[in-house]
DNA sequence: GACTGTCTACCATGTAGTAGGTAGACGTAG
DNA sequence: CTACGTCTACCTACTACATGGTAGACAGTC
């Protein structure tokens, strides 16, 4: 039991300090004193840093992936379901972080292939995701089809991901969500 | 002559680091083997890294600001200049880089108050042109106005930030400019 | 002779990571 | 029931190296 909480706690405060300070800024001391265990003992769980990295984001990606295949599966309608898609993105930010995909991206050059990998599934699933349920609204005539669904797709994912960015920088969350739907009014046939 | 050529040198490969390590990866040491000089003889031209810090993002925003009023006053109607601005963007990421303020972004909370500040007016300066461009175009009619300037301002700005996030993952910087078309194309009344 | 730009040589601190040990939990064999 | 070996989670103490930054010398230029 005691392993599998440190090990939890590690992850959470690990995915916390990356989201507000980046892959590279982030220490072991840092998440050492969050954690209330030894540096060293951090090794136990995560020998590397690249370890701890990894498993960080495939955890993250364990739950969007979950939480995609909710939403396709409960949500009717092609519209509720982006609109639920922004929704839980946006909930994932409101305390004043960055989506972790994002945060990792600007750091790219400096991570290890394992990570630069990972993020890049990341991005491919959501667009993935996003393509496969606009092109259900424009088959079943529910959405506007002028343009492919891959365009709509990279749309969508880059407003969010943007607004997070300068929602982070403004220091004001609440622009997210009125920016990803003024984005999706596009498609409101 | 060599002073200011090698401070430019300085700033020029500051920049690319920062934009495709981020602020907290790169160090003084990298620089200096790029540059060709001693780690040492850095801080006679920038004391601390912070200086440096701040001393790239004004050069940055120097740049655009330039660019933006040359924009505004060049380009003639609404959509032409947008189109302009995204143009401009795009530009400025083509070889495989991420925008300045969306690398600092990621790394906000490790950086000093002196660089946050700098981003933030970043942000706010390009919303503040796209506001009143768009104002513009609304009230001359050239665009269809049933939303705030504001609101497709943020949503433009979060498009070009975000697509370039997801471009550097997925290593492939062709997306940007549809991405930012598909978004523009909401504005075509 | 002062100033500028660079150098070598250094420093204190912080970094990920290692070595080796300890205390307790757990199962098993006598 | 107890004694033994093993495993887990953590510890202290360390290493090797990178970090931003400093001191002071030296050559060239105005």
């Amino acid at each position: 039991m005691a392993q599998l909480d440190t090990k939890q706690a590690l992850l959470a405060e690990a995915e916390q300090l990356i989201r507000t300070m980046g892959y590279a800024a982030f220490s072991y001391a840092d998440l050492s004193e969050r954690v209330g265990i030894r540096k060293a003992s951090i090794h136990h769980h995560f020998p590397t840093k690249e370890a701890l990295g990894t498993a960080v984001i495939d955890s993250y990606l364990e739950r969007f992936v979950a939480e995609l295949e909710t939403l396709a599966a409960r949500s009717v309608g092609t519209k509720h379901k982006l609109r639920a898609y922004g929704d839980f993105f946006a909930a994932s930010l409101q305390d004043k972080k960055m989506p972790l995909c994002g945060a990792l991206a600007a750091d790219a050059a400096y991570l290890p292939v394992s990570m630069q990998q990972r993020v890049k599934k990341f991005f491919e699933l959501h667009l993935a995701w996003l393509e496969e349920v606009i092109a259900e609204g424009i088959s079943s005539g529910e959405i506007e089809g002028g343009r492919p669904a891959k365009a709509y797709a990279m749309m969508l994912l880059s407003v969010l991901q943007g607004a997070s960015v300068v929602a982070w920088a403004l220091k004001d969350p609440t622009i997210i969500k009125p920016a990803y739907l003024q984005a999706l009014a596009q498609l409101a046939g």
